[in-house]
DNA sequence: GTCTCACTTTTGTCCTAGACAAATAAATTG
DNA sequence: CAATTTATTTGTCTAGGACAAAAGTGAGAC
């Protein structure tokens, strides 16, 4: 095309196109909400959402706002809904859902001391004073100690970090800025653990799978797993399965440990897992934790551990041990 | 459907169905090689390579000589070769590409005692020693000076690994463990650097585009900026434009300063610039590093200062204090 | 030589709309 | 009430066509 094309020319002096700047396509709102290109196209197709606009050459944009709400229906179907009924629901029938959601979340709030360390650490974000934050966060795990810290403070603090970016109160770069400041506390205590220690069994590969970018879970288990004596391997993100089978085969693994976020379709997850179980040798454990719905039903698990929260990792470890005596 | 379907029912007593079992389907080489399902139709297609075989329902089933393939040609594409060359060439081809490939990188080996360090990394690493690894690499780091060590040894060390294993002699989950291992070093010296150094101008906000994912490019600048007294505040990777532009105004940011790799298109790159130029302060200087060939051409980067080597940021930092006074 | 501009081909992603199997809910039977 | 069968819902796959962006090619200017 040696000039515009005539299709622009003919538009008004141009406030359509100024408006679809900058918005995402299809590719771009599958990478955010984690809900396949095709389903995006099924769901619009099936309930009229979402109605994407379109860009001069035909292309679904979508607007900020359905974004914003197709993560919220992530959410929902995530928790048991089905796409049927919230999907081409009304807006006021999705805030009724998200309050009986956020009230049943209130009743898991923990304990009043550790509340109030949570909130802090939330006002500092939203100040954008990272240094109190990192002090912050220091002193609390010099404080109660590495593992309490992790379990109390930084895993409730790091989904309500989570809840309120999905909410909007918390942008991009503040939830960005959350992940780096505790990444390089964890970082840093992973370091602290004395060097023995790690010298026993079992040995743990960790890592996650192609598509799950989420590396601070990944974290906080290698921490919990140091503590408890492993000697770990992190792969960090996204390692292809195959390759995960070959670094576990060349590490002489005895666990292999994957996490999830509920970023990765159900189905996807259960194949990834059967085929990994498969080609694991019997005598590798196989470790899935995060809290992906995928790991909730039952079915197709065999030979599969799930660790759907942090606190379990101490006994688990030592379950292991005992099983190998 | 309440029974077997007659069209099975008239297959022969079956050798067909049984070699259909467990080749993996569309979804699962997409996850596999790193190819979208839409590209391996569209080359099935084009290049009648692949050529999959079908289940009883008609869907695609790849068998596993062709992803072997399939993940070859992946690599030939990184490393720069067209599809319409390689995808339906013959596996004679393929081979000859590949030796070729093997010999040219060999020529471009450097300095004779840094070598040696590289040598010894490389080994350790595809020795699976990852605590020797990260041994040589704080050895080399305490004997040479964060610095030097950075610029001499660590940065050509990691485009050597990148090379590597666009070649196939380095696995992905070899090139994982590097990353881990370099970012545990990296995070560890950043920290080491003394605090009050830190509270001096300029402040620089750095982070990476959507779609960018390596950090370890990052972690380097982070380091180096961090050398020259500069206050660091890191997004991590991937952070919209927008929010970018927010987290720079709400830091007072002097620099932002962005990191590219080439995984991002020439046209990509170009207009975020110019974008961020647009709205970000005249004030506020914007730097673009990182091995990108965008940054290569002159044109349409007005106001931009691009920072192509590592080396040259303490030399940039002293430049901007001299304007600044 | 090498740089720039216009032109051609290649290539990845998106489009529509239909099909179907697996999962889930509803209905029926023992 | 529990167990089976039937109906609906839902996610993924298929087909070939379309097209913009990227990469290659060639002509002419400096």
């Amino acid at each position: 095309m040696t000039s515009t094309s005539p299709g622009i020319a003919e538009l008004p002096p141009d406030t359509a196109n100024e408006l679809l700047q900058g918005l995402p396509g299809i590719s771009a709102v599958e990478r955010d909400t984690g809900i396949s290109k095709d389903l995006l196209r099924v769901w619009e197709r099936r309930y009229g959402f979402p109605a994407p606009l379109r860009d001069f050459s035909g292309e679904r944009v979508y607007p900020a706002e359905q974004v914003q709400r197709l993560r919220l229906l992530k959410r929902l179907l995530d928790a048991g809904h089905r796409p049927g009924r919230v999907v081409a629901a009304s807006h006021e029938a999705l805030e009724a859902l998200l309050r009986v959601q956020a009230s049943a979340k209130q009743v898991a709030a923990s304990g009043a001391l550790l509340a109030q360390d949570q909130t802090r650490c939330i006002e500092m974000l939203v100040a954008h004073d990272v240094d109190g934050l990192r002090r912050l966060l220091s002193q609390a795990m010099l404080r109660m100690g590495l593992g309490p810290c992790l379990l109390e403070l930084i895993a409730p603090l790091t989904g309500l970090v989570g809840e309120k970016w999905l909410n909007g109160e918390l942008a991009i770069f503040e939830e960005h800025i959350y992940t780096e400041s505790l990444q390089q506390l964890l970082r840093q205590a992973l370091q602290s653990i004395p060097r023995d220690a790690l010298a026993e069994r079992p040995r743990v590969v960790l890592t996650t799978l192609p598509g799950e970018q989420h590396g601070l879970g990944l974290l906080m288990v290698e921490t919990m797993l140091a503590l408890a004596g492993c000697q770990c391997l992190s792969l960090g993100v996204q390692t292809p399965l195959d390759e995960l089978i070959r670094a576990a085969n060349s590490h002489k693994a005895d666990i292999v440990a994957l996490s999830f976020t509920g970023i990765l379709s159900t189905g996807m997850v259960q194949r990834s897992l059967g085929e990994l179980r498969a080609q694991l040798p019997p005598g590798v454990a196989l470790w899935a934790g995060g809290s992906s719905q995928a790991l909730r039903r039952g079915s197709g698990l065999d030979g599969i551990r799930r660790v759907t929260a942090l606190s379990e990792i101490a006994g688990e470890v030592s379950r292991w041990r005992a099983t190998q005596a």
